[in-house]
DNA sequence: AAAAATCTGTTGCAATTGCAACATAGGAGG
DNA sequence: CCTCCTATGTTGCAATTGCAACAGATTTTT
């Protein structure tokens, strides 16, 4: 993907976005699956943004207990300025889960006020707000299944999220393994997997692979 | 607080000020401690943004179990728009902790070219930029301290958080009692009582009231 | 195609957490 | 000053969750 086809420059001429793409230092590096992208040695303002692929941010805590903090999948951003963990930072690192390409650019870059005075420059910046709030929104997401109090509840949200970002008529799929699934709903795998299969007999929930359906008993309630 | 000494008109001159929030149809109103400032029944654009006084995200489950979704102190940002919370828009309220006053603002009327072309405009959605960038880092504070796997996890990243914000010098300060405390950290309170108690026996910690302090006996490892 | 590695699904047991009940302390308001 | 209401602190018991171990399935590598 070239980087001016980025939604951060959504908007902008193509000729703007070769002068601004110079302006601004911005660079696209690509990884492979698996690799690491960023760790939090490096605390400057740098922010990356996912133009393609997915990647996570992920920690191993001192018993090698994995927890995923976040899933980066396109569009999504991050860095050390906006996602300060104090005790955190050492250990929590960006990891590609599948090939990626991501675009760094310093956020100082952006706030200031170029002497080029790009014309667009505040295009720029308002494209960046958006991506901002759309991050807003996937951390109250993620806030959202981790509030529930009980293995259950954090599954059936979680769930319930995916449902409703599912374009009408597709099968909503979960994007993680289930090994995956219990690092990211914090909670130990075969306990999940013990309330996976509970749900199941209930006749609550349907999986067959990372395909599922939900079926909502309560629906006629209202 | 006049809306012109506000955080989102920062740098901008009072005349303009004055002038945009007409444009913006921008409002200001107080709020008494403990009053209701929204629910999530309006999923209008409208952003909300903590000028003085505290306010938090509450939510009652089925069984009158409170959760604390988010802490909103001064100049914290909060709306329907990006704080997507797909079936817990009905339960979840924004709460006056202490006496507020709130300024309310549609995110499109910021986002929007205006006719008249205010030429501070550019400098209010970099000022709102900044506003979202800081709710970015409270939220991954917020799932920081949500994704440690036990109480005392939970307890200690949150004392943590708090103290590596407190000034050198002054004592850091619990902004909760112990019970909204546990409704903040997702537990029982009983259950975070007792580890509070073994924490203080182990000498890890001290408290009285709600200042506190972290013995770190781990300070000389490295 | 075989071997290695990883994921899924299950289970018994242990540890943690939730819950209810109670006693005490502290604060707000009459 | 007394009363009411809410917060703190403690505990025994119950429920949930974590952990380890294992068997089978699936995927990846050689």
């Amino acid at each position: 993907m070239l980087p001016e086809d980025n939604i951060l420059f959504k908007g902008i001429s193509h000729d703007d976005c070769k002068r601004m793409i110079g302006c601004f230092n911005a660079e696209v590096k690509k990884y492979k699956s698996g690799s690491r992208i960023a760790d939090y040695s490096d605390s400057s303002d740098r922010i990356g943004i996912v133009l393609s692929g997915n990647a996570a941010a992920v920690r191993y805590d001192v018993n090698g207990i994995r927890t995923i903090v976040e899933s980066l999948g396109e569009q999504s951003i991050f860095g050390a300025y906006f996602t300060y963990l104090p005790a955190a930072r050492n250990i929590t690192e960006i990891a590609a889960e599948t090939d990626c390409e991501i675009m760094f650019v310093k956020r100082s870059e952006i706030t200031k006020r170029c002497e080029n005075a790009c014309l667009c420059h505040s295009r720029v910046v308002e494209n960046l707000l958006g991506l901002m709030t759309e991050k807003a929104v996937a951390l109250s997401e993620r806030i959202e299944v981790l509030i529930q109090r009980s293995i259950e509840d954090k599954l059936i949200s979680c769930l319930q999220i995916i449902e409703s970002k599912t374009p009408e008529g597709k099968t909503p799929q979960i994007p993680f393994s289930t090994t995956a699934l219990s690092d990211y709903l914090c909670v130990n795998r075969s306990a999940l997997q013990r309330e996976i299969t509970r749900l199941k007999n209930k006749g609550v929930l349907t999986i067959s692979k990372r395909k599922f359906r939900l079926h909502h008993p309560n629906d006629y309630d209202i």
